[in-house]
DNA sequence: GCTCGCAATGCAAGGGCTTACATAAGGGTT
DNA sequence: AACCCTTATGTAAGCCCTTGCATTGCGAGC
């Protein structure tokens, strides 16, 4: 009966429980530290009181803040969303809360975003990629933050990245169109600059030309944003060339669908007249018709991935290490066999 | 030259400038107070040393975190997504973090949720929906935290809500659909236990079939997860009911495009066959073929608004005013009007 | 010229927790 | 029985800011 109407701190609990305030401590972060008769004693304090520590106090103490800043892109592509679910979720299940800003692609964004995180305490912090200013990295660094990258993977960069090979899985996929018997093949990208994700589906799509020996030097490639309404504009851009393309490889599903969309309101039939391809396999590629053939990526499994990754070196201290996941290539009907269409297009202009 | 290495803190800013640790606070946190020439002393003593507040510290003096916490149903359905993605901007824009988790639709994880942020310091929260234990609110205000609830608007609640009148724009379109002739509806719904929106959806159509004088027991409604398979399967179970319904209103986009697939692949033609209508309006809608009738709402609007009023309530200690945004049917092919399927009597009795 | 008020700045008290180090108690070993 | 080691717990020193109140200095009003 002493104060009435305040919050409890860990003196009132220590107190109640008649043991100091490193033992209540101690019962929170590291149980086994204390034996069990006095830990429930303990415990039982804290219910009584409905003790809730003070974030603040122990953020300042213990110089942590169990927080976890996620920068991606934006939320609205499902790919990310989807992604960042899972990361939160196994962030949750490790005592971890999640953090997240969006970027925009823009870099400048990203940058501020990033320190507004660190000012903010956080104890690691996840990026999308791994373009962006040296000055970045040395500033995490300095600081003292651990960074993981993901939603793309490569071997010899000088940071941990936890994603699949952006190259490689492109270059599957053009691999099967190619096959196909396409010559004429373009490609509708996001803008790669500031976006190595984007350049290196580009370069997977040349890499398969190279393969086959094709000259790499006559593949079209548009760039614009990851948007359904530019897929559209620049597949028609495309198809007003004076030699179009037989198969166009879209830079994601949502230029894919764009084009798709557009190529059907152009009267052309897909893959009849054109075969288009998307990367991510959203949910999108089963519903838009034809379904598109595209790169299967396991969103949520790099989403878990990157979360206990990153807990590791939080918490060891370790540099980090990078694992590259398995993409699949699926084959849907968007995708089909090349017909020289000799001047049938009905479109055009 | 004295101790190299290590964080600078408002001390060391203080020494510099020559001023004290009280100036240095308040020409972050409030310039106003301190005159310009003062200021712009300490600013570049900040600048040379590279200092950025010790948050944990700023956090147990100002009792404040500067973090909103929003915890939603699940990011991976896009109109989470895209209403957070503008809710975090506007957030981002008057300087504060946004901090994430999701339910699942889960009202025990929700409740966990809201219960680390506050533990974690967030100034406020924003919430889905209405639907929680009183128990929960209580906690809130005991703690002091204010609470918003978006995705959904009710005059008459206890608890300051942004979002669109679920019940009124379901009936919009429910009367829409009838007005085409259709007599046996359907509705495939989420789950409603622990969900408003959810029901007030299905209340929505109850109230348009009365306002038509039409016997509201005859309504056939399904509870299902809101995935795209069981939107299918629902409609399938619809389908092999004696009297199959002629429209069916789904309780959102998700569940729509899940009967349409289905339907198609039943050989089923839509609408001729059968009408189907979501709500969202998020971009499967137009992509799927036919393209989706649905409500349309204004997620990003939402997010934005819910944010500024959010950030209100936290720093004008307000109680919150409650906003209705305005939704709108949008139709398209996915409707059409009412034949009766055996003995074909032509539509618009 | 003296007093008063106000603006600018300084002083120093918290704020609640973690943790290195100190102490105490108990048990095994010789 | 003396000793040492281990284990459980206590003591108290930070951690780094914000802010109420005190102080100083200056111009205006009388």
């Amino acid at each position: 009966m002493t104060d009435i109407r305040t919050v409890p701190t860990l003196d009132d609990v220590a107190k109640m429980a008649g043991v100091s305030t490193a033992t209540v401590s101690r019962c929170i972060n590291s149980p086994d530290r204390v034996v069990a008769e006095t830990r429930s004693r303990v415990k039982h304090a804290i219910d009584q009181l409905g003790y809730t520590p003070n974030f603040g106090a122990r953020v300042m103490a213990a110089r942590r803040t169990f927080t976890i800043g996620a920068i991606i892109p934006t939320m609205e592509n499902a790919i990310f969303a989807r992604g960042l679910q899972a990361f939160q979720e196994t962030l949750h299940h490790k005592g971890y809360n999640l953090m997240v800003a969006s970027s925009n692609y823009r870099q400048t964004n990203e940058e501020e975003q990033i320190r507004s995180f660190v000012a903010r305490g956080a104890d690691g912090v996840l990026l999308i990629g791994h373009d962006r200013d040296d000055s970045i990295y040395q500033y995490l660094e300095q600081q003292d933050v651990p960074s993981l990258i993901a939603w793309t993977f490569s071997q010899n960069a000088k940071h941990p990245s936890i994603g699949f090979d952006n190259k490689a899985s492109m270059s599957a996929l053009a691999m099967e169109v190619l096959s196909l018997g396409h010559t004429e093949l373009a490609v509708i990208s996001g803008i790669t600059k500031g976006n190595d994700r984007a350049r290196q589906r580009v370069d997977g799509v040349k890499d398969a030309l190279m393969l086959k020996g094709l000259d790499v030097e006559r593949l079209k490639v548009i760039e614009t944003k990851y948007e359904i309404e530019a897929g559209g504009d620049a597949f028609q851009t495309l198809r007003s060339s004076d030699t179009p393309p037989s198969a166009v490889l879209c830079g994601n599903d949502v230029l894919a669908v764009g084009a798709i969309l557009r190529a059907k309101k152009l009267g052309l039939k897909v893959p009849e007249d054109v075969s288009i391809t998307g990367f991510d396999d959203i949910q999108m590629a089963k519903i838009v018709e034809p379904n598109l053939t595209t790169v299967h990526v396991p969103h949520r499994e790099m989403g878990n991935r990157a979360a206990e990754e990153l807990i590791q070196m939080v918490e060891k201290k370790s540099f980090g290490s990078s694992k590259k996941l398995d993409t699949s290539v699926v084959i849907r009907a968007s995708l089909g066999p090349a017909h020289k269409p000799k001047l049938t297009v009905a479109a055009g202009d």
